[in-house]
This record gives C-alpha cells, structure tokens and sequence, in this order.
RNA sequence: GCUCCCAUAGUAUAGCUUGGAUAGAAUGUGGGCUUCCGGAGCCUGAGACUCGGGUUCAAAUCCCGAUGGGAGCGCCA
C-alpha cells in the first residue's frame, strides 16, 4: 500500500543514510528527500544541514556524501551544487515501479489506510428549512461531500449527517407564513419546487414584519409547534419533511449524498441535551448562577476552565450562557450535547427509519424517528463540520466543553472545516432573510451549467439526446464542483457566474477532456486497459514527468487528508491533466517510431486513466470516455 | 477593547505547517500551431510575493512591528 514515490523516497533515505554514516555524519534524511525543480530529479538538503550543524563547508559534505552514494534500484546518476546532493533517477526503473504497482492495484491505487478502523462523522448542509440551497451553502455542501469522500478514500468509516434545525425561530416565521399568505399576498404553490415557494414566503414575512409587529404571534407559533399534537406542529412536520424532499432532489444535482438526516426535535424529545446537562453540571465544566447579569442561567465559566485557548480570554462576557433564565436551552447548548452524542459520551438513543429509499448512489438515507427502530450510528473517533467561519467562536466553544469535560482525544478529533464566507459581486452577502439568494440558488446554477454543456456538446458526435443528457450533467457538474473548491476554503469565495461556469484551462471539464482523450488511445489501441507492459522505455521529459506525478496520488490524498483541505486534490489533477495533454502532443502513442515505445506509452495512458479517473470519483466528479 | 481569518502578475489564485536553487498553474494580453491517437487542446513572449525591521549560508515561508480588507465576542439560531 505504499507508493511509488514513498518507495523511491525511502529507499534513497536508507542510502543516504548508509553513506552518512561512513563519514560519520547524522541527519534526519527522510525530511530533506524532495523532487527538485532543475536539477536532476530529486534533491537532499541533508549536506546543508549537517554543514551548519558541525561548522563544515557545505560542499565538502555534500561531495563526501555523493562520493559514498550507493546506487540502489533507482539512482542513475548524482551530482552536487552549491552543497544540494542531486540525484538523476533511473528512469526506465521507476516507471516500471508505477506501472506495476497502478496495474496491479487498479481501483485500489487512488487509496490509503492511514484510517482504517477508525469511525469518522461528517456534519454538513445543515441549512434551516425556510428557503432553497444557495451558492454560499453549496460551498458547504460540496466541501463536506468531498471532505467525505477523501477520508473514504483514506480507510475511514465515514457517516454523512445533516442536522435539521426544525425548532428555529425562521422555521417558525415560515409557519406564520403559511397561514397568512393572503396578507403576504401569496397564492397557493402551483408549479415551483417546494422549497422556492417556502424561501419566497420566508422573505415576504420577513419584509412584512418591517411594517407590521408580528413578534408576539411568532413566539406563539414557537411555542405551539413544540407541542406535540397541536395543528402548528403537525403542519411544522409535514412542511420540514417536504422541504427535505426538495432539498435533497438539489443536493443530488450536485452529487451530494448523505446517510443520516438528525432533527433538533428528535434531540429534544430524546432529552440529550438533558442528559449533557447533567454531565456537564457533575463535572463542574457548568453551573447554574444565583445573582447577576445572568441571575438563573446556567453557564460555562471562563474562568473556572484550566488552560484556557486565547480566543475565550479578554471577551467583553467571562461567561457563556447555556441554558436562559427560563430553562430553556440555547443553540451552543444543543450543539454541545449533539456532539456529546457524534462522540459516544451519550447513549444512541435514537431510533430511525428510511428517509429516501435509494439516493442516486444507490444508498439509503436515513432519518432519525420517533416511530423508527435502533441503528448504530454515532460513537465516532473524528466529528468534522463544514460550518462556515463566522461560526468559529461556538465551534470552538463545543471544543472547550469537550476539553474541559477531560474527553481530550475527543476534542482533538473535533474539527471544524471552517470555511470563507461566500458573497455576490459587489459585497453583497447571501442573506437569507433579505431574499439576495433570489437567483443565485444552487438550482440556478445547475441549470445554467448543464445549458452551457449542452450548447458545447453541440453535434460533436452522433450521441442519442439521452446520452448528451448525461454528458451536459456530467460536465456541468465537473465545472461547478471544480470551481468551488479549486479555492482554498479558508479564503472568501466571490460568486461569478463567469468562473462557476469555467469550462476551458484548470477547470472540471479539462481534466474530463483528458480523461477521455486517454479513453479514446486505448480504445484505438484494441483494449480498454492494458493489463502488463513486460519492459517500460521512456525516451523523454514529457513522459518521465507524467510518471513523476502519478508516482504521487497516494501521497496527495494522505496529505489533502491530514489537512482536510479538497483543494489540494483539485492543484493534483489539473496539474496532472496539464501534464498528461502535453503527452499526447508531443508523443504519438499509436504509431510511435518502436514496437516498444508502443508499449510502454500505452502502459502510462493506462496509468494515468486508472489515476485520473480515481482522483476525479474521489472529488466527486465523473470520469467520461467522450465529451 | 479583545480574538480569529485574509493580503502573491491586469483579474482571480497555488506554495507558508516542515525555510533551499529559476515563486507554479489559470484567465486576460503579444506571437505561433489545425493533412498528425479528439483544438474543451498545444508551443512561446511579457507580467506578482502589501510595507518596515529581525533570525539565517539561505525568507513568499519563521519572529517582531505597521498597513489594508473581512469576521466574531448575545438569556439569536
């Protein structure tokens, strides 16, 4: 399972070291093996380091060091330059290393075990039920998915969740709404999807309620829907439940899927957060107030807690309040004991039913129910939340509560997948409440996306109108995934019609283009996979950096797992496909000049399909044969 | 007031954790390639590390200090 680099890497580390040590010199070597620029293929710094540890001219070390290096499998060559140790790799021995192992691993290439055994839940979406996914939530939607899928990829059992926040106050306002849509001057629900209808009566309320006061009417749909049996709650129900459904039919248009749908009523009614109260109060990490601004609550103090972060000192308040003066429980609360549960410190009192029979990746997804049976979900190693960054400071609050409670594994296993905040051209921030979302819903820009494939497809080939369907889906969503997290995601993402709908240079679709160009190769070729190639040949630069990269895959996902970072992912296959379309311009592989070179280019076009299309499913993007 | 995030070609970005040689793609722009496995492509030119100190043989990267931009610090969710 290691890869071809990792293998190259190591065994010239253990030469270095076997040469280090007959001139007596020590150094960590692994840290300074890197692939160099210009200079052969791989470089050590390791003479630099021990020349400024012993006070020795680096050249001389690095000349001693050179003259001692063995060979190996791998080295062709080594040089020094300015103390740098420079080795010129065994091209011939390196590209048969990859191509044995690509072909032998197949589908398992593009995989890793760092997390296997290990349990993994991933929280995202989580968008109130009141209007239709926006730009800004599919940045948390796509960076979830893929953030899913990596670890995945990596060994871990990974559980999707999105939390449904039924309760809110906005939930409440669309119910307002809905029973006074002639004052809103609102028809019925004809022919739009259900979750455009509810985002246009949630922005009507909200424009209403500048002229009217309708606060006390709303505090008492609050009150009624959080009654079981009363008709607010019923029609709460029946409306969060359709608003999923067409929630959902979205997501799936942007290849998201999920496992377990976890409603803050069914947290409530399981009396969680009860039960995190308790051990939080036990423990001491909470305690309830007698007199003060907060007379009544119960809170989290500052300046009870050990080893407090930066970030919690020097607030205007040295107290967190957790539950209000009237007993009942505040959003950091309920997140405080939702996470108590991901981690297993609560009991899974849950119990769940099928939500969607089969999603499009043929999975079901679940929901929790009170009517529902017990399932094992929960108890995870490793919580990651795709919540934007202006929730930092509670994200890091549910941190402190897991930390102070002594849960310390847990709390390094908490990660919040911050994310930039995702505005319009001009400033404009996507607020929900001021309908600025109108027109910029993630329906919008699927739609939009899927047009301009079509129109790009054009006549290209004789395709049946299904399969240029399928084709326009695929690609349009190559483009919008590509986009959103081409961007590393602690930085602000400027929504631009014109970059979401990219389809030229480092975009999705290039690196499908490439995916199928390989396709087509192999196709000509007689067969769609080459199964050995006896002896690899390469005779140039091109084609020797190609193999460079795929040496890599593996070590790309390892890294874009360690640093939860998608992006990562995204630099590796556009550079990849870059690599691989000046490949194929500058080598013919069909009619190369040798039987041999024949051979040998066919092996790297089927290399590069098995890596490509590997990294392209990981990023949820799907690998076409023509386009 | 305090805390966090960001600053790299015209535009929009990668690299910073772990310092290393010529800062890498894209887009736009100048020039070129279309009898050749698919031009959603390729080749080629020009173009960037906010500022000031410091550490180092070596700084986009580490440290200190400015400056500019954004966010957060609620008995809201």
């Amino acid at each position: 399972m290691k890869s071809p680099y990792a293998e190259v890497r190591n065994e010239i580390a253990m030469l270095l070291e076997r040469a280090l040590k007959d001139s007596n010199y020590t150094c960590d070597v692994l840290p300074t093996i890197d692939w160099s620029k210009g200079f052969g293929d791989i470089t050590s710094t390791c003479a630099l380091k021990i020349a400024k540890q012993m006070s020795l001219s680096a050249v001389d070390v690095a000349n001693s060091i050179a003259a001692r290096l063995q060979k190996g499998n791998y080295i062709e060559s080594v040089t020094t330059e300015n103390g740098f140790v420079n080795i010129k790799l065994n091209r011939d021995a390196v590209a048969e290393l990859l191509v044995s192992k690509v072909l032998e691993e197949r589908d398992s290439y593009v995989r890793s075990g760092i997390g296997t055994g290990k349990r993994a839940i991933s929280e995202y979406i989580s968008a109130n039920p009141i209007h239709p996914l926006h730009v800004g939530q599919a940045r948390s939607a796509l960076l979830g998915d893929v953030v899913s899928n990596i670890y995945e990829a990596c060994g871990f059992s990974v559980e999707r969740e999105n939390y449904i926040d039924d309760l809110g106050r906005q939930a409440a306002e669309v119910v307002w709404g809905s029973a006074h849509l002639d004052v809103l001057g609102i028809g019925p629900q004809v022919s739009e999807k259900y979750d455009h209808y509810l985002g246009k009566i949630y922005v009507a309320v909200n424009e209403y309620a500048k002229s009217h006061d309708i606060e006390g009417e709303i505090n008492d749909v609050i009150m009624l829907m959080e009654q079981p049996g009363t008709y607010e709650s019923k029609f709460l129900k029946e409306m969060v439940e359709q608003f999923i459904s067409a929630e959902y039919a979205t997501a799936f248009s942007l290849g998201v899927y999920q496992d377990v749908l976890v409603w803050e009523s069914e947290i409530v009614r399981n009396k969680l957060f009860e039960k995190a109260m308790e051990l939080l109060e036990e423990k001491n990490v909470a305690k309830k107030v007698a007199d003060g601004k907060y007379a009544g609550c119960t809170v989290i103090d500052f300046n009870d807690v050990h080893d407090l972060p930066p970030e919690f000192s020097n607030l205007k308040e040295d107290m967190k309040v957790l539950v209000r003066s009237n007993g009942t429980p505040n959003y950091v609360a309920k997140d405080i004991a939702f996470h108590l549960w991901k981690f297993g410190l609560l009991p899974n009192t849950f119990r769940y039913k099928e939500f969607i029979h089969a999603q499009p990746n043929g999975k079901p997804l679940y929901t929790t129910a009170d009517d529902g049976t017990p399932m094992d979900f929960g108890n995870a190693d490793i919580t990651m939340n795709a919540i934007d960054a202006r929730q930092s400071y509670e994200q890091s609050l549910v941190k402190l509560a897991l930390e102070a409670l002594g849960y310390r594994d847990k709390a390094m296993g908490f990660r919040h997948l911050a994310y930039g905040v995702v505005e319009l051209e001009g400033s404009v921030a996507l607020a929900g409440r001021k309908g600025t979302w109108l027109g910029y819903t993630v329906d919008d820009l699927v739609r939009e996306a899927r047009e301009k494939a079509m129109t790009l497809i054009g006549t290209r080939f004789q395709l049946s109108d299904e399969e240029r369907e399928r084709i326009a889906k695929d690609v349009a969503l190559a483009a919008i995934r590509f986009e959103f997290l081409k961007l590393s995601q602690e930085k602000k993402l400027v929504f631009s019609w014109e970059r979401a709908l990219n389809f030229e240079g480092a975009s999705g679709p290039y690196c499908q283009y490439m995916f199928a160009r390989a396709s087509r190769i192999l196709e000509s070729a007689g067969s769609s996979t080459v199964t050995r190639a006896a002896h690899i040949s390469l005779s140039s630069d091109v084609e020797f950096s190609l193999v460079k990269l795929l040496m890599q895959a593996q070590d790309v996902l390892e890294k874009a797992c360690t640093e939860t970072k998608p992006n990562i992912l995204i630099d590796y296959i556009t550079g990849l496909a870059a690599e691989f379309a000046k490949f194929y311009e500058q080598k013919p592989v069909l009619k190369a000049e040798s039987a041999q070179e024949r051979d040998s280019r066919l092996a790297l076009v089927s290399a590069f399909k098995q890596v490509m299309g590997g990294m392209l499913k990981v990023c949820g993007i799907t690998p076409i044969e023509r386009m």
